[in-house]
DNA sequence: TGGATTATTATGTACATACATATTAAATCT
DNA sequence: AGATTTAATATGTATGTACATAATAATCCA
């Protein structure tokens, strides 16, 4: 029996930040001390303190030893689900309506953000999710052919263009902006909203190394929250 | 020399499963296996795929083993620096302003998500962040002086809330919501905005165990963007 | 057959040791 | 003194072994 987790480690770690017994800006014993201190292995300690580093509580150089940072950046992280999965979490109905699918060349920000030239024709597609059905969110998605081929041949109308690309692209990169932005008359309509309505968006775009994937804007219904813990 | 670490283990996890060599929804060999196969030790193939696992690219169970989730929930990783510091990271000059500071009884919302009886006063801050003398973010914030007593001392004029807070609250929890809203005519004002422009917002909680520190909105200037990787 | 019990198994973790690596501090040279 | 080289050191990681734990599969019994 092992008294002693890495888990219980990191607890009395925390405490010890938290206390102050290891001030901000000051540094902590060597991991050496610390699993003497505490009757554990050094291995122990390096995964407690290590984990807390990657969260932001700590900051750890070679040589220089561990420090608490004065200013911790904290990180939270954000579970980003396809949209069916995160209305069937809200207890939802979920409802998918593809509403038009063109193969078309792109206005010139959607290339500049695919590092694309501006004579590649992408694939538009533009879809609203539903749930109970009332608009949840809307699609406004451009997706790059040459990186997904199979795509053209997709049936986009019962599955979204999210959810497939999910499953058959092999992304290793995607960028995430959240922000807010006003209904124009055209998404207001299609999210049954007033227009002028304030709108949580997310622009994402995805890479499979350096081949641009796709870019999508996805507009969700007023009132929507996007939630994380710490 | 040890050619084998464990990221080149990932790495090569990585492959297999973009390329669905691993299918979707598929089993991979067992850890053991793996570490045969590569070359090394099972404690090495059990931190890569352990760290796949925490970005939602496997999912593990003992004893079921690991497989390839059909519909994976990817992880991505928001960094929460005080504002002071996102503004100075985009090369702008930070300024701050407290607009208001008193002692009062919160609205019942407030309570709520507080959870605090509504006779509980609490201790409301307004103040402006600026970043190259134009408003940036308005920090509208209650904090209970119960959790921090020391904050009924703290000169709040020239160092943020904020920045206070993180530096003298010991909080172990917090959650985040992001949004969207219309700015109010108060609003406007105080960020140089135009009434009914989309602000991007975020109401944050923050907790010592169970006992309730801060409750804050930010809404930051039309335009603000946050910005995550994966 | 059905329900409880027991065995099996894959992952999870602890440990001692050894070596790698980054970074700082000391020493050396010009 | 200033620049360069060398030594020292804390963290980072790999390994083999051992055992813990959770979840499944097999077994047993009524």
């Amino acid at each position: 029996m092992t008294a002693i987790t890495w888990q219980s480690v990191q607890a009395e770690a925390l405490r010890r930040i938290r206390t102050r017994e290891w001030p901000p800006g000051g540094q902590i014993p060597h991991e050496a001390d610390l699993a003497e201190e505490l009757g554990c292995a050094r291995a122990t300690v390096n995964r407690a303190l290590r984990d807390l580093a990657e969260s932001g509580l700590l900051e750890r150089r070679r040589k220089a030893g561990t420090r608490v940072p004065l200013n911790p950046v904290r990180k939270a992280t954000l579970e980003i689900p396809i949209i069916r999965l995160d209305v069937e979490a809200r207890g939802q109905a979920y409802g998918y309506r593809l509403l038009a699918r063109e193969t078309t060349l792109p206005p010139p920000d959607v290339c500049a953000t695919l590092k694309l030239q501006a004579k590649t024709p992408l694939i538009r597609i533009l879809a609203l999710h539903l749930a109970d059905n009332t608009p949840f969110c809307l699609e406004d998605r451009w997706i790059n052919p040459l990186a997904v081929p199979e795509i053209v041949s997709a049936d986009l109308t019962t599955i979204s263009a999210n959810e497939w690309l999910v499953q058959n692209a092999a992304f290793s990169r995607g960028d995430f902006a959240f922000g807010a932005t006003l209904a124009t008359d055209t998404t207001a309509l299609r999210l049954s909203c007033p227009q002028g309505a304030p709108l949580f968006t997310v622009d994402r775009t995805t890479w499979a190394a350096a081949l641009p994937i796709t870019a999508v804007r996805l507009s969700y219904a007023p009132g929507y929250q996007m939630r994380a813990e710490i």
